[in-house]
This record gives structure tokens, C-alpha cells and sequence, in this order.
DNA sequence: CCCATATTGAAAACTACTATCAAAAACAAC
DNA sequence: GTTGTTTTTGATAGTAGTTTTCAATATGGG
């Protein structure tokens, strides 16, 4: 909750209600949340948010590298808060619960020998889990 | 252009005139292509083909596997023909070409420690790298 | 060749997202 | 605290992407 504000400040943006309600909702969410899911969590904090301002408010942040879009089997995409550092999520598709866990060096061996093999240059890439978390595997097992 | 003819045919779906524009289209296409550009290459092909039916058969032919939705940086996804086995793709960010490779056990020590560590069983992964291919780094190195 | 059925495309409906603009809020200077 | 400049906001309207509906058409088996 300190994080956000701080963000903004250097970057130098005011720090508004609702960019502040939309850092919260994002930093408690567990799960993936569209602009819509963001607006109706964020409208119980504040009656007052506009959907215009959420959207914006979300590119401020990706901008910022505080969360990540990332990318949702059904839908379009989703919003993740990103925790510092180089991560990336594990996400159940049940129930949409996930985890972020850290990617240092982990694909670095793998993407040296594409490299050579291919002539590309990687610069950025992207990595998502998909599975069923214990809760969702039912009680057997 | 037969692979999809015989998974179609298999799988009790007609082969059809605007299903066998689509399958050219993506077969021939070496980047991702959104249901638009599918529509657009498509009626080139055969002028009376209609965006609806860009859409089912995107639905479908990824239903069967044949083709996979993939995340693209801008826009929302687009679609790209999967060749048999497990593959991934690395993406041009200047010119949107892009390859793919095959990724068979690329992945499994990360995820087997990931496993342990989180209670998730993982079923499935999305990995996209990004980078520039030697054309668009220009002449230079 | 014919027929039952799957499939198609136009139009309309719906949803996601973006541009516009006057009113309101933030912050720095006093 | 008051003031004033500038950023930010939210309602409305507009655009783009996707799905539903339905009568007309094409397919593949008999
Ligand atoms: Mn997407
Ligand atoms: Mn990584
Ligand atoms: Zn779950
Ligand atoms: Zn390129």
C-alpha cells in the first residue's frame, strides 16, 4: 500500500482516491482481475470510481511496472500485481487462484542455445503456469 | 493443408470452402494473426468468405488443437498454427516474424521444484520469448 | 442425384475499450 | 488556510472486437 504511492510520487503523479483504491484492490487480489473485475471490486471502496479512470489508471501502473498484464485462458487478459523482481505466475484454472514464484536464470540456458540456433536476439519473454492448486485437486491424494 | 483436412474430417466436422481458406491462411502466416487479419488474408482467397465464420473456425480448429491462441504484446492474442509435439514460439518484437521450438522438457526442473514448493500440480505452460531476429537488428554485429 | 443436416454470412446485439471535455481534486506557493 | 495552476476525474459518446440469431446454402452419405 506504501509502494504504490511512493511510485507514483517519484514518477511524479498526485497520488488520487482512486488510484489509491485501485492499488488496493489489486494488491489483495490473488487472482488475474479484468478492468471490469477491478471497477465492481473497486466501486465497494469507492462509490464513486469511474470505469474511464480504471483503465487508466491501469496503463499508469503498467507503465510504472507495477503490475503486469498477463494472459487469461477465457477472456482477453488480466491484471497482476507484481511483486519486485523478475516473476512470473502459476495459475489454477479452477478457481483463479495463483502464485507468483521467481524466475532468475531460469530460462537462460534454453534461450542461449535458441539464440544461436535461430540468429534472434531474446529480450523479454514471457512465462505462465497453469494447473489446479491443492484446494482445487479435491481431497484425494 | 492436408493435416487440417484430415483432423476436420476425423473429428466428423465438414470440410469446407471458407474452412480450407482459413487453414491456408494460417499455414502459410509466420507470425500470429488476429481474427482480422485472418478475415482479411482469407477473402483475398475467396471473396466471399464472412468475419463470423473467421471466428468459428478459429474456435474450432483451436478446439482440435491444430492452431493455438497466443498472447501478443499490443493488441489482445492472435492465432498461430501449432505443429505436432509441444513447441513455443519466439517472437520478432520489429517485424512480428516469428519461429517456434520445440520445448520438450525444458521446463520440467522448474516445475518439479515448483510443484513441491506451492501444493499446484501444473498442467500446462505458456512460454512466449521476445527479442529481435537478426533481419531487424540491422547490418551492425 | 437427393435429402437430412451441418455450415455459412448478413444483420443486429452485445461487450471491451478509447476520445472528448467540463467539473473537481491535488499540490505547491504564498 | 487561501489561492491559483495543473493534473486528474467521470459522464457521455464513439469506436472496435466478438457473439447471437436466423434464413439461405453447401456438404457428404445414401
Ligand atoms: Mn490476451
Ligand atoms: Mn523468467
Ligand atoms: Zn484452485
Ligand atoms: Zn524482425
Amino acid at each position: 500500500m506504501e509502494r504504490w504511492e511512493e511510485a507514483l510520487a517519484q514518477a511524479g503523479y498526485r497520488v488520487t482516491v482512486p488510484r489509491r483504491v485501485v492499488a488496493a484492490v489489486l494488491s489483495e487480489a490473488d487472482t488475474p482481475c479484468s478492468a471490469q473485475v477491478v471497477f465492481e471490486l473497486g466501486k465497494i471502496r469507492y462509490a464513486g470510481l469511474g470505469l474511464v479512470t480504471v483503465y487508466r489508471t491501469l496503463a499508469l501502473y503498467e507503465s510504472l511496472g507495477l503490475i503486469s498484464r498477463v494472459h487469461v485462458h477465457d477472456g482477453c487478459h488480466g491484471y497482476l500485481a507484481t511483486t519486485p523482481g523478475h516473476r512470473h505466475a502459476l495459475i489454477c484454472t479452477r478457481c483463479g487462484r495463483s502464485v507468483e514464484f521467481l524466475g532468475q536464470g531460469d530460462l537462460d540456458l534454453l534461450i542461449a542455445r535458441l539464440e544461436k540456433r535461430t540468429g534472434y536476439r531474446v529480450q523479454e519473454h514471457l512465462l505462465q503456469l497453469f494447473g489446479l492448486c491443492s484446494g482445487c485437486r479435491g481431497t484425494d491424494e
